[in-house]
DNA sequence: GTCTATACGCCGATAGAC
DNA sequence: GTCTATCGGCGTATAGAC
């Protein structure tokens, strides 16, 4: 996955155009502190505005920076499983791939996963999808039940797959965001990967 | 476990005294739309109270009715660990009854399950600990330890055991209690134990 | 297009009557 | 011990100068 989050790149060198630099800002506090927690004023000195007024200029209200932030995350997300489900057939490797991303933004972009992972959006953007109703998890959970009548995965409820899956991945990478974990992400990966798929694969000696 | 959350009491008949009655109006609240979202009048309204100031007779402001609901919560999760402990020595069959005690917490007083699981306590009582450095959850991680020395336990990271066992068990309850599964967190109790346990467990086929 | 100044509301918190 | 009234501050949002 060497696809861009969207217009909010993650490492670029062009410094950012303002409304970026003020998504990027906001991202990073509301993963640090919280929506809540992080006022305008804030939002505008981590982006070097010397005021609020500017905010307004490119956003309608604070609500609307979380909004566009969300649907930048989430539409990225989406076009990310869109591309996976088309590079391979096969539940494993799709999964596989998925995982592979969730880790590599863990490592690169930590705020973005602290927003997927960490943040209750619900406090802040209620009318939101929560996670799982989501566009691309919708995707995933497709991948997951194909899997199961092609063989692949065991034959159990799609949803407490995906729980029992994604909850040792997110898990994880939510342990090592918190810093719980000492090392990053990668270091993690392999272990984690054959844990979780290992779990609700079929062919697994497991059941 | 049959012992009460602490002052708290989940299904009491007799009504609670006043400051109790606030606290599991703020539990509610807390739990449901989320701590900056809930004013001290919501929780007046709720705890049927007419004003606010009542409930500044019991508590000195806001964070302090949280903080009360956090220690109550962690402090009574404490002893029901060492209670467990006390009661056997495998442990299996000490996390088996932790297990125990999370799904029947689920099922019978989801705010506090809400409260543990699905809020971010971090983001208002900032200087309270995080959900694995609490007393309750250090000895947790003590009984995964001993279980690897008994050989029970797989010889992998203490921590990681930690992250892929509670991930499982966490994000199924989150699941329930987000009403992502319909069912009672009762039904799902059996298969998610055993996922949990036979993946971190050394007589497993799994590995 | 960036800043100054200001308006407005909500909420946490307090004083004090009864 | 419960209520009325009110304060003060912060944070969102806007109007308008430059």
């Amino acid at each position: 996955m060497d696809q861009e989050i969207d217009t909010l790149q993650i490492s670029s060198e062009t410094p950012a155009e303002m409304p970026d630099k003020i998504l990027l800002a906001a991202l990073k506090l509301f993963a640090e502190k919280g929506y809540f927690n992080t006022s305008l004023s804030d939002i505008a000195h981590a982006a070097d505005i010397k005021t609020i007024s500017t905010i307004y200029q490119h956003f309608n209200n604070k609500q609307t920076i979380a909004l566009t932030l969300y649907n930048s995350i989430f539409d990225n997300l989406d076009a990310s499983v869109d591309d996976i489900r088309r590079k391979s057939e096969k539940s494993s490797e799709q999964l596989r791939a998925i995982v592979d991303l969730f880790f590599k933004l863990t490592d690169d972009a930590p705020n973005i996963m602290q927003f997927l992972l960490l943040l209750k959006t619900s406090e802040f953007l209620p009318e939101q999808k929560p996670l799982l109703e989501t566009p691309a998890f919708v995707k995933i959970l497709k991948i997951i039940q194909t899997g199961i009548k092609a063989g692949e995965i065991r034959n159990i409820d799609p949803m407490i797959a995906m729980a029992y899956f994604f909850g040792i991945i997110n898990n994880t990478l939510s342990m090592v965001l918190n810093g719980e974990l000492d090392k990053k992400a990668d270091a993690y990966q392999a272990q984690t990967w054959l844990a979780a798929w290992n779990l609700i694969a079929k062919k697994s000696a497991c059941f």
